[in-house]
DNA sequence: CTTCATTGTATACAATCGTATACCTTAAGA
DNA sequence: TCTTAAGGTATACGATTGTATACAATGAAG
């Protein structure tokens, strides 16, 4: 919930809750003001000047400190999964000698993963409003770390992918850019997630859905079409 | 180019002008004040309130215009791209006769559409900017309304997926899917397109490759994978 | 004990904001 | 021809904005 406990002066603390709380409701960093920002915090205005040079400056620390707290558990949460779908002792056996194994394996892991993701989402909506808001938002200091930020996000999944086994052997590229586009939709869709309460079941089969048309499309076009073959038979 | 000739009055047309210039450049719809607005379109501030209630009868007055403009033309350029890469009197045969004949056309209509639809990006940039900017945005109005407009997408996809032959036969619900996340990816793809020029190639070649992995992925899970074995070997 | 940087406040000011009221012009309908 | 609605302007108002300047409290370093 806390994302700022790291933050030990006050003031900062304060605005950059507000900060937050904020663009959530009004759902821009940008669109409240200077003044608007120093009242919900309780502060003088020009406290501000003390710790931020512009909004850009209180973006970039609420974005960096938002995600310090959200990056590790997104992996545990991956892990989790993992670990509660593997069969005792199946993690060697690899896709060559028993696809259907795994095959089933990398879809129970893909599943509780989506589940869980959703529930994070659920529980931290601040967190993801603010930083799918401003991937596109309108400013291009924000756009640019955010961007970067995906590719962080990306990056981790990719590791855990390989290191996981929930993919035949893939070249470390396609991996790479799989595991781009799944952070994309997964992020885009945590947005219908958090709008549209009433769909809440549709978008996660959706985004389950995704995530396998991805994986085992990348698996295909790998020249993995016999290894599917088997572990559909 | 100019997406608002059908907007007769000219009051209004210049105010929606400028919005659209002024929503590219701040990047946010309501990032600005009616003054500044009305100050760009050369008129009085008061102006604005003949032809709109406010900003979000804006904002949807210019999306449904600049949408009217663009769908058309996406689904022309579909249908162009899977024309010029039929081999003659080849649209009759099935996927199930020819596996292969279908891949492989699957994939040049798939890359031609992908280069279509950036070039068309680049010379429309503004109507994507506003519209991907907006889909998050500040506006549950505008996100609404933008929401059902990628759902029209969509839709238009699947059809022309299905008429021009594009994938085996999928059962519609699953179509429709696989293809709003294919409109999904394509939308936030060409943020990155317009905003990172030297990284195009790449994401021209990452579109692409997303578009394949979705498809054959879902195909696979349709129980077609013994055909794109036949089609692969 | 003094110094001084840090964090916060108080006051002030010009600029800009949204909008209310009143008025002008034009073109269409009666 | 007279009326009337629509599109646009002029002026004016109080509220809010960002920020400059000056000042107060605190705590660490010397």
């Amino acid at each position: 919930m806390s994302y700022l406990k790291n933050v030990k002066v006050e003031g900062k603390r304060l605005l950059m809750e507000a900060a937050l709380k904020l663009a959530v409701n009004t759902r821009s960093l940008d669109a409240f003001s200077l003044r608007e920002l120093a009242r919900n915090a309780g502060l003088n205005p020009n406290t501000f000047y003390r710790h931020f040079k512009d909004f850009d400056e209180l973006g970039l620390a609420i974005i960096s400190e938002v995600m310090d707290q959200i990056r590790q558990p997104l992996r545990d949460l991956r892990r989790e999964a993992a670990e509660s779908a593997v069969p005792e002792g199946s993690l060697s056996i690899s896709w060559q000698e028993n696809p259907r194994l795994n095959f089933v394996r990398s879809l129970q892991v893909n599943n509780a993963t989506v589940e869980l993701f959703f529930k994070f989402v659920e529980s931290n909506p601040e967190a993801f409003i603010v930083g799918v808001r401003e991937l596109h938002g309108s400013s291009p200091v924000l756009r640019k770390a955010l961007r970067a930020l995906m590719k962080d996000f990306a990056h981790d999944m990719a590791e855990d992918i390989e290191v996981l086994g929930l993919l035949p052997k893939l070249d470390s590229a396609s991996l790479l850019s799989v595991s781009e586009a799944i952070s994309r939709e997964m992020f885009q869709l945590s947005m219908n997630y958090i709008e549209e309460p009433e769909r809440r079941d549709e978008i996660c089969q959706q985004a389950g859905a995704s995530i396998v048309n991805l994986t085992m499309g990348s698996a295909v076009l790998a020249g993995h079409v016999e290894l599917l073959a088997d572990a559909l038979r």
